[in-house]
DNA sequence: GGATGATATGACTATTTAGTCATATCATAA
DNA sequence: TTATGATATGACTAAATAGTCATATCATCC
């Protein structure tokens, strides 16, 4: 959490802060992106720095944090509760909310996305912490929804195809950015996909 | 390319470098691995280093080369060209191939995972160069020639299906990776997923 | 033995990094 | 005006990095 200075400044400088942060982590990795670099770009003192984050990783933690309530924002749209939702729909709905998500805030979705994608375990831990619901478990939990209401075949393995569900969402946000994003492109993108999902590809 | 003198050393030395080269480029993503690690490491000095490779990128290329050599021996089983092969089962045996490369080489297999995974393209780009055929383009072929062959469902975009399966194979490497890896998990993961793209997992 | 060319070495340079800290500035309040 | 507490500053440290280079060692041939 960034200290309580942090908050206390002025709301331009706290969002030139943060924009010149986003950029940074968007361009390199967590581990080459420049505390010196940042501070240079933003054009505050390094030892001012210091008076708002604990470090680097406070900063870093602090981004992923504006992105899951972000992220969250779009998926409070998916009514998951609610009976009778049929779980490809669910399925499409939550893609669709993923990706508009990335197309409102492409810095913090590719940030967030390559955090995901991190292999330090450890690491992904210690960022994400609780604020993120892990995607994995929160697939899988789709899937078992689904599975006991009989729309799934029977004898899969949740937790695989959860963790293939969840790897192809992050794919879909890449290819977004990859090539052009376009609302029509995306829908179609996604169609595709949720026709695999259900019924397969074969003809 | 190694300089001559690398190809000049015992094949114990070259193989302790590479070894220790592998366990580096395992644990370290290429940016944080150090050479000032590796060479202490493997016992030898620092300028020794600077006979065999150009330098960091150097090693690393030619560490990508080997697994590119390693995975296309298994990937030469699969027999593409004949006819009358039904695309899901030659979709099977590529991630098969996939497999094995990744359980009798996890080193490789995980290094070049990361950098398929990586989001620099240049880097990429000039890592890779031409030695290894890039999986999009290899999938989506085998995707093209499987509508031709009338197997697949009409009107679904092969750029981005191929772009999918690319990322589901690589994402099933890691999930052997981090699960305990058995043929018995992996064979029922994969035919999972063939199911899942044949016919779908709906009900 | 002596010469030649290849290989081995590690101290060294130059650069970048995260993080610190003594000092300076500023706003507010008495 | 003066005192107080918060905030701003950038020079500085310590550590790590990739890569260089003059020198030393070694094997081989004459």
């Amino acid at each position: 959490m960034p200290k309580q200075t942090f908050f206390n400044l002025s709301t331009e400088k706290r969002e030139r802060i943060i924009a010149v942060a986003l950029q940074e982590f968007k361009e390199f990795d967590y581990s080459k992106a420049s505390i010196s670099r940042i501070v240079a770009k933003a054009g505050i003192a390094k030892g001012s720095f210091y008076q708002y984050f604990s470090g680097k990783k406070d900063l870093f933690s602090h981004i992923i944090d504006l992105a899951s309530e972000k992220k969250l924002d779009y998926l409070k749209d998916v009514q998951i509760g609610s009976e009778n939702r049929d779980f490809f729909e669910l399925l499409r709905e939550v893609y669709i909310a993923g990706l508009k998500f990335s197309r409102d805030y492409p810095e913090l979705g590719e940030i967030s996305d390559n955090l995901m994608k991190s292999k330090d375990e450890k690491f992904k831990e210690e960022i994400l912490g609780t604020s993120m619901q892990k995607s994995d478990a929160f697939l899988t939990a789709l899937l078992q929804r689904g599975a006991e209401q009989g729309e799934l075949k029977r004898g899969l393995d949740f937790r695989f195809i959860g963790f293939i569900m969840t790897r192809v969402s992050i794919a879909l946000g890449e290819y977004a950015r990859e090539k052009e994003y376009s609302e029509r492109n995306m829908g179609k993108a996604i169609g595709d996909l949720i026709e695999m999902f259900g019924s397969g590809l074969r003809a």
